[in-house]
DNA sequence: GACTCTATCAACACTGTGTCGAGTAAGTCA
DNA sequence: TGACTTACTCGACACAGTGTTGATAGAGTC
């Protein structure tokens, strides 16, 4: 278990079309691949038109109609590749999920090179940069949760994840003796992974008060550093 | 300005009945209160099926129908009283709000006679325990931050509020040679604050991962005094 | 040429919001 | 006392959005 991995996002039943539900699971190779090759691009005009209005406005104010309607179909066969919109929403937010946990190795290199801050820094830059890129998908996955228990539970894993791996690294660095003891690590890593979760929020949306896009890093780090450590310059 | 003061919650227009809107705003005084008797009832009898509603379930499962009828009245009625559901929910929360700024003399004595631990201490549990009787009421605050820009910035104020007093504390503690000079003083408030109201909210609403809800104040004190001071133990 | 499977949509049923306009009841004033 | 005002109430409507049904068309298969 690495720092940042992404804990290996679940395949939902809600966000499958129905088209492949079950149905003659096995056989055909091609002839469904080619009998498919509309419906896939379907699938996947919804899912980007859905992207592309996340980026423009809030969830709330996008209808079923207007996926359809981007996607070059009619309300109903929107339902015959989705359940709902907000299956469309999770598998948009899976997949972001997904490549934020990506490129582990770098950070395993900076961790070994230049010690918990260079490790901790280019984890933290990974996944920032990867929200960054898409505010509206972010936005959405967070408003989800309010009205959507799926998106609840996705949410709660990937924190999991991320708390399970920032605390076997607090363990690890009291075990080594850079790190003195202190509070559990489990509950360090919440508070501190929590803190992250809002601050960076705040700054991708611009909320009031939040801390500039250009420091967020610089500041969360600190903190990190603090807590852990004791002090902001832990030696390697 | 004091530490964890309410930032003075603004009468907002939405939320005021129809019925007191300008007309004939003066004179009247007895007349007025007489008529306005049962008016009153329905206001309040609104507010309280509100309350007690969103104990049980989530504001999107809650209807304006479920509200008139615990009121006693009829749908179009209710709108008498509330231009919206949102409007209801933020009377409220702007209650529970001011509720929980309360009690700064408590959190002055406690920062002088206690020092710095005892002072965040109080501060903390006061703004978690006005919290923690009304969950549902928290939750439903947080949820209309989604869909609703006026519950956005109300709890943009009262976040400003709170970050303004920490970063009054920082530099103060600063000033007294008590805390070693660092990362701006409003930045580490920032994260600071943040960092409490995703880990309260968690634990309120008992997400995983969260804090245990008899060690969630601890935890947080230590972070704060490490991040502020440098140690887990500052001298008073 | 019947059969199947994917894909499509008009029309419908339903839920929830917010408005309109017609009331009633109680108080005010000429 | 009786016309007028104000607070309050709600039936009926218009509207927006969701999700379902059933009929159908085309492409591939045997």
């Amino acid at each position: 278990m690495s720092i940042f991995s992404t804990p290996c996002i679940v395949k939902r039943m809600a966000v499958a079309p129905k088209a492949q539900s079950a149905s003659t699971a096995a056989p055909k190779g091609r002839g469904r691949r080619g009998a498919r090759a509309s419906g896939d691009d379907r699938e996947r005009a919804i899912l980007e038109t859905a992207e592309r209005l996340l980026e423009e406005r809030p969830l709330s104010e996008i209808s079923v109609d207007d996926l359809a309607k981007g996607a070059g179909i009619s309300r109903p066969t929107f339902y015959f590749y989705f359940p709902s919109k907000d299956a469309v929403v999770l598998t948009i937010v899976d997949r972001l999920v997904a490549d934020a946990g990506g490129s582990r190795e770098e950070i395993i290199t900076a961790l070994a090179d230049g010690g918990p801050q260079a490790g901790f820094r280019v984890g933290l830059e990974n996944l920032y940069a990867a929200f960054r890129a898409r505010p509206g998908v972010v936005r959405a996955g967070t408003d989800l949760r309010a009205t959507n228990q799926e998106a609840r539970e996705l949410w709660a894993q990937v924190m999991e994840g991320w708390v399970a791996d920032v605390t076997a690294v607090i363990e690890a660095e009291r075990a080594r003796g850079a790190a003195p003891p202190g509070l559990p690590a489990r509950d360090l890593a919440i508070a501190l992974v929590q803190m992250n979760e809002r601050a960076q929020y705040a700054t991708l949306l611009d909320e009031s008060p939040s801390l500039e896009a250009d420091r967020v890093l610089d500041v969360l780090i600190d903190v990190w550093l603090r807590a852990i450590y004791g002090t902001a310059e832990p030696k390697p």
